[in-house]
DNA sequence: CCTACCGATCGGTAGG
DNA sequence: CCTACCGATCGGTAGG
């Protein structure tokens, strides 16, 4: 299958419904009643409606690699890394900016994943995985600089990540915060949280 | 529909499979199979399938509720309240217990509710949104106490929220981690996210 | 992209 | 709690 604009638009579609109604619960024919056609002529487009969410899911699984990539890159010198707080900032606006940039396939990449059959979901699991550990990474390098006091960098990534990850339930395009505001204080609550428990004096 | 011990049960193994394969990818006959009944003899416990769903989900948010009352009466003196720190803490710990208490519905709590149908998911969002109110005020009482320096309550809010039940997903009974880690971790971080910007010099 | 159609499965009921 | 069954809908194919 070729990748064509009707193609795109069915993805767009399929996303719209899949955020709203989950992927087991969208037919084939919700989809195509969508876009005013029959059910069957998608087929003429798409192999199945698992290979549709397959595409959703890596689009934003490669999405959020390269913006974690070019986040980093951007703020890193040729000499060495940027600090750990930096590094941790600058992960969490690229994560937040995609997810307010696509909302509708940011969702399915967050909560349909599992719908995947079993071979991809175990490959998109591990590739998770990777992205996540950039987070523990750079919570660890900061703890090791002594910029963090994180008691537990896999905790702390993992509550971070799912925070962020949590703005696919609230976000509202029309909403009351842009996503640049967003991006700044979520950015600032990230970092924060990872300063840890050191300078709490509890 | 009587609570039973069978009906009881139904609802655990539900918890079990809705938590796996959501609820609309859960039919009926994966429910009773796992019982080793028939399918249609499920009937004689419980009205509906919808009607499983919203015992789930109503048991969970009056487990939450009554966790997040009783954490708050155990702290707060009677001449007047806890500081904010210490009433975020304990709201957030009580969570975290609920959730590892009761893994299956409270994934199901947190990730389903979509699946209500529209009058009942309609009255969850409102319960939700009272809950999550919680946290808003107590981080707002910190910011006007001085304590917290956070820009904006109803976004830290919803990013500590979020984050707890962002625990759904990685938390495992048999993992690294113990429930009473996990609560004082958590707490940590929550904490901290709250305290806000003006230390941090950025 | 359509019409016509397939077997399988769905949630649920009747009647015991 | 069972057997037998219902109409509706599911994902998908054939053939144009």
């Amino acid at each position: 299958m070729v990748e064509t604009a009707r193609r795109r638009e069915i993805e767009d579609v399929a996303s719209t419904l899949f955020r709203e109604r989950g992927y087991a619960g969208t037919s084939v024919r919700d989809i195509a009643r969508a876009m005013d056609i029959q059910g069957a002529s998608l087929y003429a487009h798409v192999a199945s409606k698992q290979d549709v969410l397959r595409a959703i899911v890596e689009r934003m699984a490669s999405r959020f690699e390269h913006a974690a990539d070019d986040a980093l890159k951007a703020i890193d010198s040729p000499d060495g890394e940027a600090t750990p707080t930096a590094r941790l900032a600058a992960l969490t606006r690229a994560h937040v900016e995609v997810v307010t940039d696509d909302l509708g396939r940011a969702t399915v990449f967050v909560h349909e994943w599992r719908s995947l059959e079993p071979d991809l979901r175990a490959r998109m699991s591990k590739r998770r995985d990777t992205y996540e550990r950039r987070f523990r990474t750079v919570i660890a390098d900061g703890v090791d600089s002594g910029e963090f006091a994180t008691v537990d960098p896999a905790a702390a990534a993992a509550f971070i990540l799912t925070a962020l990850n949590g703005l696919v339930a609230w976000y509202r395009p029309d909403g009351r915060l842009e996503p640049a505001a967003i991006a700044e204080l979520f950015t600032d609550l990230a970092v924060r949280a990872a300063v840890g428990t050191d300078e709490l004096g509890r």
